[in-house]
DNA sequence: TGCGTAATCGTAATATTTACGAATTGATGA
DNA sequence: TCATCAATTCGTAAATATTACGATTACGCA
């Protein structure tokens, strides 16, 4: 399944929600960008083929993209920009309990924020957490790092 | 040297900076709370003790202690909160070149940005990243993850 | 092609952050 | 201790970002 503009479409239109042609442009957007982009980026990229697009327009179709799960949002430096899907396969990141042993799957990837320069290309990565689970928290503290 | 409200007021005088009962406020504010602080929570918090405190003196004094390298900022859901210095001592994580085992230090933690439920308790995590730098991107794919 | 309604536009309201002159107050030296 | 001066704060407003809403448009369906 291609993740591209034809994709994102597919989704709204599944999920019984209209096609417009807002709607359209914003899904070649995202399909083609290279870059994660800004609420006020995607306006003024929208603006030129949609004169008078309305501020209101853009807003409530990331909103719906949000829900479908077709885009998500990453917060780079102090602003929050959308990209199509998730960066990587869908994958967990484990939290590891130095006691117990017990492995509880953290709910996020920390690859999705990560900004290399362009030069740099990442192909996989490795990330754990280790600390003391619900059930054996105080017990004394380990060496930290 | 502890992380608390003196060290922080420490900072500012060895700098030069005045200290203002604001700025003495704010700092044990920033040494006494478990949680990060977003600037609508910290004006709500000294507003108390300081009736008529202005935004501006909110925002300028959180630049302030951004600056001095005090505090720093994290991005939770869609805002931005406040926390004093690094979580951890300072640390840093690599990217490895596949290539040429390169090892390039990542200018972030990924950490300081993890919300775990209270009751657990994180010592220590590992954060690698892999993939193919300057000098030899180009190179084919390797598997994903 | 015509209908019903979801979606958009145009505009304004709300929330957040920054800016600035007047007043205040902390730090310094006499 | 007191006077001085500039850094800091206050009070208010401007700038920016996001959300809301009635009137209008246009998409999907029969």
């Amino acid at each position: 399944m291609a993740r591209d503009a034809e994709w994102i479409i597919r989704v709204i239109s599944e999920r019984g929600m209209r096609i417009t042609e807002q709607r359209r442009k914003l899904a070649e957007l995202f399909a083609g960008s290279p870059t994660f982009l800004s609420p006020k980026e995607i306006y003024r990229m929208m603006d030129g083929s949609h004169p008078g697009l309305s501020f209101d327009t853009v807003y409530r179709n990331l909103k719906v993209l949000l829900t479908l799960g077709v885009i998500q949002p990453y917060y780079i430096g102090e602003e929050v920009k959308y990209g199509i899907g998730p960066a990587l396969p869908e994958h967990r990141h484990p939290f590891i309990c130095l006691e117990c042993s017990r492995k509880i799957e953290l709910p996020f990837c920390p690859v999705e924020a990560i900004e290399l320069p362009a030069s740099f290309r990442m192909i996989r990565h490795r990330f754990e957490v280790y600390g003391y689970c619900q059930d054996c928290s105080g017990k004394e503290d380990a060496a930290l790092c």
